[in-house]
RNA sequence: GACCCCAUAGUUCAAUGGAUAGAAUAGGAGUUUCCUAAACUCUUGAUCCAGGUUCGACUCCUGGUGGGGUCACCA
């Protein structure tokens, strides 16, 4: 359970109480919430073992004691309960109705400016291929954590890198030179990325080709692969590239056109964007200067011409960070960019580089570079690292055809949506332009909340047919439900008065009870997902959110309540659901819709 | 070979060292003269194996087994 508010007021008495009866002093620490399970009474329940040692007493003992004074002290404890070493608790009515009332009227996950400032890296494509279903994954990853940052107050700058220089868009060059005739997005009919993504595997394809041939003819199979004239032909153009050949960038900028066009078609689709974008064409000579100046520091050290790292004293390897040639690698860029970042955005409090868990290595190596070169900042880096998205059929493999197209994928959950909802035959009010919209952010919600349910860290599953499903733990769920409070609002003609008015004689039925619980927790949930960079956290918990309410529309009447005091509490409890599910809703990167 | 990550109902996912391991889905049984049945209620079903630490282990440690990843003067 979540250190919420409840904490605040009940760790000080707990304190005193300890004192007053064992003596001692209790480590605040010490003192972990859950919530109380359903079969016993009480909202919290607090957990007393980890205090025997320092009261001497049994956990009955103690946990009576406790409870005893909390009820006699605080007015928000009703009465207690002890089950073994755990503490029950029951909290009063007032306390539930009171929170219900102070949250009325304003936003419960809306934190106050820390004035912090991150920077979030995500998405970071190849200009020689279409997104795919692990884009999606580090994209909605990325969106959404910046989303919880800024939530959680700090202020966010969403960044991509995009690889746009190097062999791989030379390759799909030369190919569309060899066999394009000339073709473009226009006369193709095709998106840029998809255009530029088939001459590359054209360029494979010819690739492939002339290895077999060479191979024929008695050549040795890595010597064959080392030099196919197609391959050296597109060496020679990345050499060319290196010198600012006017042909080779002129073609080079045109065909990235074309990528960055059908980017931000796929981008504007699924609802996101960048606040700024870097190039690789313009950073990849960073770091050079940075790695010379370690070197003359003795951060590093020389080797056969080379410059090394040692991380052996981290228990990680050497590792070359410039060539024999003077030259960069990978490494040496990102050293450079991370600190030109750093220039750029001094007051930067934390850099996070959403990328998935094949290069956890890289980024170990390169945080403690950064700190080896000594700067202070080195500790606010943070790879945020992501696992694998796997298909029923194994791993994605872009040689084996199994790369599931983002933008199919897209099309794929909207047309489903479509069948759907068309089937359920609720849309009568609705102009086709609303229906489009409708499909659209339903499709979105299924394939964003399937992908963001799950731990980050964790390699998952993707099963197309769950991932369009509409019931159960899924985005349309949550969706559904914010629609029909909505309507319910809409019903009751929204008497905005009568919402100050839940304070009252009666009392708080269990299904009320349970949703309030889950409102009041929420703020915890959302601290929690910004600290730990966990979209799931929040997905998760807006379920259950989600889900207790359903089950209080289920058996409770809000407006056939004839009880007015109790119809405007119960209106007062769905506004503040449907207005919290709408802003975790939004944490997530998804819409929700006022009808559906 | 070395290092890193993972292993929970048939399946996909949850579970800050705490009570009888939760959901969803699939399977079975129900709920609508009533605020949207994309809903709700009931039900069947799981911690890879062997040790250890602990009052208490899905969680921590050791060793297995199985799966994935990384280990270029590549990016």
């Amino acid at each position: 359970m979540f250190q919420d508010r409840l904490h605040a007021h009940l760790v000080p008495a707990l304190q005193a109480a300890f004192k007053l009866h064992f003596g001692h002093d209790l480590d605040g620490s010490k003192v972990v919430f859950q919530q109380t399970r359903p079969e016993f009474e009480g909202d919290v329940t607090i957990n007393v073992f980890p205090f025997l040692k320092a009261s001497g007493q049994g956990p009955e003992r103690t946990a009576q004691l406790l409870g005893d004074h909390l009820v006699a002290k605080l007015d928000i404890i009703e009465r207690h309960n002890v089950v073994k070493g755990f503490l029950n608790l029951v909290i009063s009515d007032a306390y539930w109705l009171g929170f219900l009332a102070e949250v009325g009227t304003k936003d419960l996950l809306a934190f106050p400016s820390t004035g912090m400032e991150m920077m979030v890296e995500y998405a970071s494509p190849n200009t020689n291929k279409p997104l795919h279903l692990g884009h999606l994954r580090n994209i909605f990853l990325g969106w959404s954590v910046s989303r919880i940052l800024e939530a959680a107050g700090h202020k966010v700058i969403k960044v991509q890198v995009i690889n746009d220089r190097g062999i791989h868009i030379c390759k799909s060059m030369l190919a569309w030179l060899r066999f394009g005739n000339g073709e473009t997005p226009t006369t193709s009919g095709l998106k840029g990325d998809k255009l530029v993504g088939k001459y590359y595997v054209e360029f494979d394809k010819a690739y492939k080709k002339e290895v077999e041939s060479l191979v024929a003819s008695g050549r040795a199979k890595e010597e064959a692969e080392k030099q196919a004239p197609i391959l050296l032909e597109a060496q020679e153009m990345l050499r060319k590239w290196e010198t600012n050949d006017p042909d080779v960038r002129a073609l080079w900028e045109r065909m990235n056109g074309w990528v960055y066009d059908g980017f931000n078609a796929t981008y504007a689709r699924i609802g996101v964007s960048f606040d700024k974008d870097y190039h690789e064409s313009g950073t990849y000579v960073l770091g050079k200067a940075d790695v010379l100046a370690g070197l003359k520091k003795g951060v590093f050290y020389e080797k056969d011409g080379a410059v090394w790292v040692d991380n052996t004293k981290e228990g990680l390897d050497e590792k070359v960070l410039l060539r024999r040639d003077g030259t960069s690698v990978y490494m040496t860029q990102d050293i450079g960019t991370a600190i030109q970042r750093f220039e750029e955005f001094p007051g930067l409090r934390k850099l996070i580089y959403t990328v998935g868990n094949e290069q956890d290595y890289h980024f170990k190596v390169l945080f403690i570079i950064l700190k080896k070169l000594g700067f202070a900042w080195a500790d606010e880096l943070f790879h945020l690292s992501y696992g694998m998205v796997d298909l029923p059929t194994g791993k994605m493999k872009s040689r084996e055809g199994t790369v599931v197209d983002a933008d199919d994928l897209v099309q794929e959950v909207v047309d489903t949506a479509r069948a759907v909802t068309s089937e359920l035959g609720k849309l009568d009010a609705f102009t086709d332009d609303e229906r489009t919209a409708l499909f659209e952010m339903i499709g979105l919600a299924a394939l964003k909340y399937y992908l963001l349910k799950v731990d980050p860290k964790k390699r998952m599953l993707y099963d197309p047919a769950a991932s369009i499903d509409l019931q159960g733990h899924t985005g349309p769920f949550i969706q559904y439900t914010y629609a029909r409070i909505q309507s319910l609002l809409r019903k009751a003609g929204m008497d905005a008065d009568a919402l100050g008015t839940t304070m009252g004689i009666h009392a708080l039925l269990p299904e009320e009870r349970a949703v309030i619980k889950h409102l009041h927790q929420f703020p915890a949930v959302l601290n929690e997902a910004a600290t730990r960079l966990d979209p799931s956290t929040v997905a998760n918990h807006t379920y259950e959110l989600v889900k207790a309410y359903n089950g209080f529309y289920q058996s409770v009447p809000v407006l056939k309540e004839e009880d007015a005091e109790k119809r405007s509490r119960r209106l007062a409890l769905s506004t503040v659901v449907a207005a919290t599910t709408k802003k975790a809703m939004w944490c997530l990167g998804i819409d929700v819709p006022e009808r559906m």
